[in-house]
RNA sequence: GGUAGCGUAGCUCAGUAGGUAGAGCAGAGGACUCAUAAGCCUCCGGUCGGCGGUUCGAUUCCACCCGCUACCA
């Protein structure tokens, strides 16, 4: 029975480059789990897109001599490339500056409006006379109130780390150029988040197959109590606000971006001639996955949630599986330090599954996880290379060799033999139960192990030696390790798309391994093998030093 | 300051409805040779952050403390 599944992926800021953080937070994940339900057969629709609005990219626009427009479509494209060559596969990866999404986004500030769960306030704001504009919190800077340090920010003092309000440095100025702004008042949007306290309370109660991380901090927050947001700035870029007087205002950037999910759906939907295709995956009995870093997970189970309440007549998240942070070398990742692993420089040096295996492997799915290039190598060169590729290639060049590139005919079988083809099934199964509940960590665990107990069945019937004296029981081993070999494939498929599609052409058979769906495929007696290669390559120790030393410069 | 999570072998991580714990790597040894000197077997290795409490018994429950992280003010 095909199910209706909507994947949508957290939309990455268009301000700075992607790093391996981003990736193991929530793009892999997701492109785990949508591959495996494409497999499984189930209609998919996954989508994100890149973030462009908001004051961050303004402030680097700035910096830089350039629009915003140019900075935002500069990160956009080089977003799209990388997910192309890790193999995040996207059915549409979009962006925030369409007239598609400003349309959807007005529609759905517009019923809010009329529904009452919008009104306008009055707030104080800084002015900088000289720049004759609004200032963003962060674009004032000033001592701070509590530490007294110098370059506080007017969100927060990066000394002290305390939050604050523009109007409350010390001596504040204008980070553009030096004035000290004035305060003015300034009317905004509100969301009327207080009205949904209640509501949002009572579904988060019965979301239990929600990860406890993410049901403790959403409850937690919601027993505090909502507030009210602003949800409009005065700023010039961004989705304009469909409301007269309001034209030199625009849309608050998270406001926007989580409409991103359901604007990227129609987009999706016009693209296939069927303008009202997204609705199969917005109403209805279809389920959505909210992929996400844990630093969002109130814009997904409480902010999206409320805004939809409010819209009526779309699906609520199902499921919102936060993963948690990655540090590099046991710190914290940091832009600004260059403390980071950047996708777009891995991809110039490496093949994407070693980082796609890393990074699911050790995937900080329940608590932080470290990311390190010793652990890279190391997992590479002994788990991927010497575990799973050299078996793979162990058994297919011994078969091809000496048995003219055939998968050999079984005949009487004995106990071992069946022993693994029955662990193949229960291994399968238990992948499959894994992947259905989000557990990557778990689900690529259990296939290493099963490619361990592989090797060690092979290392007991030695077919290389009995290939001396009796031919079939080598035949029996080999076409027995062939299906173990072919039931790894496909469950590391979702992980491996890239080794995986090698591997399936190697075993002789056609077409690609997401058209050969979620199944072992045994191959035939007879069936011709291409001649085997690696799957993966060893990577050299020196790249450990080399790699840890860009770090922090 | 408040709230939550985490703190398990040298390293990276699992786990325990409460009965002193595991996997990989690293270290030591062995048999084998099909394979990218890979794979397989054996051994070594932890008073499960600290101090108490509940219990016949706690690493697992509770209180407090220390350290780290996140969120909130």
């Amino acid at each position: 029975m095909s199910e209706k599944i909507l994947v949508c992926v957290a939309w990455p800021y268009a301000n700075g480059l992607l790093h391996v953080g981003h990736v193991a937070g929530c793009y892999l994940p997701a492109d785990i789990f949508t591959r495996y339900q494409r497999m499984k057969g189930n209609e998919v629709l996954m989508v994100s897109g890149s973030d462009m609005h908001g004051t961050p990219v303004t402030l680097k626009a700035e910096q830089e001599g350039k629009t915003p427009a140019e900075v935002a479509m500069f990160y956009h494209q080089d977003f799209t490339e990388a997910w192309k060559k890790l193999g995040i596969s996207f059915d549409l990866y979009t962006h925030t500056e369409t007239a598609n999404h400003a349309q959807v986004t007005q529609d759905v500030f517009k019923k809010l409006l009329e529904k009452g769960y919008l009104y306008t306030n009055t707030v104080l704001q800084a002015y900088c006379p000289s720049c004759e504009r609004f200032l963003p919190d962060r674009y004032v800077e000033g001592t701070c109130p509590f530490c007294k340090a110098k370059g506080a920010r007017g969100d927060q003092c990066d000394v002290c780390g305390k939050p604050l309000n523009a109007n409350e440095l010390i001596e504040p100025r204008c980070r553009q150029c030096g004035t000290a702004p004035v305060f003015k008042e300034t009317e905004h949007f509100f969301l009327k988040l207080s009205a949904f306290n209640d509501q949002l309370l009572e579904w988060v109660k019965d979301q239990v197959h929600w990860r406890q991380n993410v049901i403790n901090f959403t409850t937690h927050y919601l027993q505090e109590g909502l507030k009210d947001r602003a949800i409009t700035r005065d700023i010039e870029w961004g989705v304009h606000i469909p409301v007269q007087g309001f034209e030199h205002k625009r849309i608050y950037v998270w406001f926007d971006a989580v409409i991103g999910y359901l604007s990227a759906s129609k987009e999706w939907a016009a693209s296939t001639g069927d303008p009202e295709k997204w609705r199969a995956f917005w109403q209805a009995d279809s389920k959505s996955y909210y992929f996400i870093g844990k630093d969002n997970i109130p814009f997904h189970t409480i902010i999206w949630p409320a805004m939809l309440m409010g819209y009526g007549g779309l699906n609520l998240p199902y499921d919102v599986p936060a993963n948690e942070f990655l540090t590099v070398e046991n710190q914290k990742g940091s832009k600004s330090h260059n403390w980071a692993v950047w996708i777009t420089d891995y991809l110039a040096s490496y093949d994407p599954d070693p980082l796609r295996f890393i990074l699911s492997i050790n995937m900080p799915e329940t608590s932080d996880t470290d990311f390190s290039w010793r652990e890279f190598v190391r997992r590479n060169n002994d788990e991927l290379v010497a575990t799973y590729g050299n078996l793979a290639h162990r058994v297919l060049t011994l078969t091809y060799r000496n048995f003219e590139g055939k998968v050999p005919a079984p005949a009487n079988l004995d106990e071992t033999d069946l022993l693994l083809t029955k662990q193949c099934e229960e291994v399968f199964k238990e992948v499959d139960e894994c992947l259905s509940r989000c557990q990557f960590k778990l689900a690529i665990g259990k296939a290493m192990t099963l490619a361990h107990e592989a090797n060690r069945y092979l290392d007991g019937k030695a077919p290389w030696k009995a290939i001396k004296t009796d031919r079939q029981a080598a035949a029996n081993s080999l076409y027995t390790a062939i299906g173990a070999i072919s039931a790894l494939k496909t469950m590391f498929s979702p992980f491996l798309p890239f080794s995986a599609q090698k591997l399936h052409t190697y075993l002789g058979f056609a077409g690609t391994i997401e058209d050969a769906r979620w199944e072992i495929h045994i191959p035939q007696p007879g069936q011709k093998l291409e001649e085997p290669q690696a799957l993966f390559t060893k990577l050299d120790d020196e790249i450990i030093e080399k790699e840890t030393q860009k770090l922090g410069h």
